[in-house]
DNA sequence: CTTTTGTTGATAGCATTACTATCGCACCGG
DNA sequence: CCGGTGCGATAGTAATGCTATCAACAAAAG
């Protein structure tokens, strides 16, 4: 994959930002800065001044790009799942078998992100975390519907497509594939956030992917696959 | 349940109150207000300051019971799993089969409330679409660990004990118990948000309940056992 | 019956957050 | 060398989050 980097970029609906952050210096900056900030301090505690502070420039400046911290956390997940669409072709691509297909998307959405491949300004390692432990909340709200219209959520809905299009390939007669890819997606973020917070709730071993375990059994179990 | 109404009360852990909102009428109004308040506006608009125009009192005095909204909300969601857990209770009491306690126990977890059964004074159908929108907000934060400390999660652990208990006792071998309920859970909220606001990433069909039929027939497959 | 204590309402105030406006400078293209 | 654009600098405003003080009242204690 690391021929392509810096050669595809992935695109982003224009309602989410005043100014597109790919087409400048400060604008990457930015967008490099609040991954990290973000990360750092977590969402609530992240603000545009402090951004500013950490990237070197002033609120006003951050202003120009983006609406709202609502907004740009809109974009990186944006991003995210745009770039997971584009791994997940990839990782398809001359795989003949449904089964296998779907085992190999099942790891991808679940499985945590170590390795920052270093597409363009953007560490996908700490962009993993913020999506696991911040990315319900841009959903969670009364904007959502608003949100939606702009096309915030396109990529992940052809995502949960074309994970589900396997789903029904591999079992044509299942009613909720897409449900069931949804829940795998975000139950998947929930273990790895409960695992590391709330372990009673979870049943997580050393040594091994309990979570991508868990969901990979769970999806063939529950298309009668024994795979 | 309606006679055992006034005469039960879900203790909630008094690191999550400065002065118990059930010990006066004041505090009464706070947690009713507030029920209605976050449901109409959502958690995000929420402030005390508007609450306490809502029930017409002083923002300070909403100050001496609770400490921030994040402190109300986690009262709340307490409150809510409580009695949850309370109704599990008679939900499962002297229903030998674990299939079936199984059974009633994802119904009871993923399905709407529809009627207030007028538990004191809170109004259980909108406590029910306010931890469906806005629970995850309580726990996906910084001071999770610090709010488990507290307490503020025992029921919802409970809970989940007690239903992965079921679980074992069907399917002794299956090593996933409590993250497949917690899952259940979690992933039962989010189908409904989603069927309501991102459709194209469910399949729920009208005239039916396929939220718990998704999840039950989940369940039950995962664990091999065709009931 | 009086004193004490606790509860609430009223008001004020302060720090931070979220955002907008204005201005001037530097740089880049024509 | 002119004109626009992008950015830094500085202000400023409204809302939010939270604390402090004080007086009125009621209930409990003596």
């Amino acid at each position: 994959m690391q021929a392509l980097d810096g050669k595809i970029t992935i695109a982003i609906s224009s309602q989410l930002y005043l100014k597109n952050p790919e087409t400048s210096d400060l604008g990457r900056r930015i967008v490099t800065g609040s991954i990290d900030l973000i990360e750092e301090i977590g969402l609530e505690n992240f603000t545009f001044r402090k951004l500013a502070a950490h990237i070197g420039t002033t609120e006003a400046s951050v202003y120009r790009y983006f609406e709202n911290k609502h907004k740009l956390l809109l974009y990186l997940v944006m991003w995210y799942w745009g770039w997971m669409e584009y791994r997940l072709t990839f990782l398809l691509a001359n795989v003949e078998s449904a089964a296998v297909r779907l085992r190999r998307s099942i790891r991808l959405l679940t499985e945590e992100i170590v390795e920052d491949s270093s597409f363009s300004h953007i560490n996908e390692v700490k962009l993993n975390r913020i999506v696991v432990s911040e990315s319900l909340k841009a959903y969670l709200t009364r904007e959502i519907d608003e949100d939606n219209r702009t096309g915030a959520f396109s990529y992940y809905k052809q995502l949960v497509d074309r994970v589900s299009d396997i789903v029904v390939e591999l079992s044509p007669g299942y009613d909720y594939s897409r449900m069931l890819v949804s829940t795998i997606i975000e139950g998947g973020h929930l273990q790895r956030f409960f695992a590391a917070h709330l372990p009673r709730v979870t049943n997580v071993r050393e040594g091994e992917d309990s979570v991508v375990r868990f969901f990979t059994d769970l999806a063939f179990r529950t298309l009668d696959y024994q795979a």
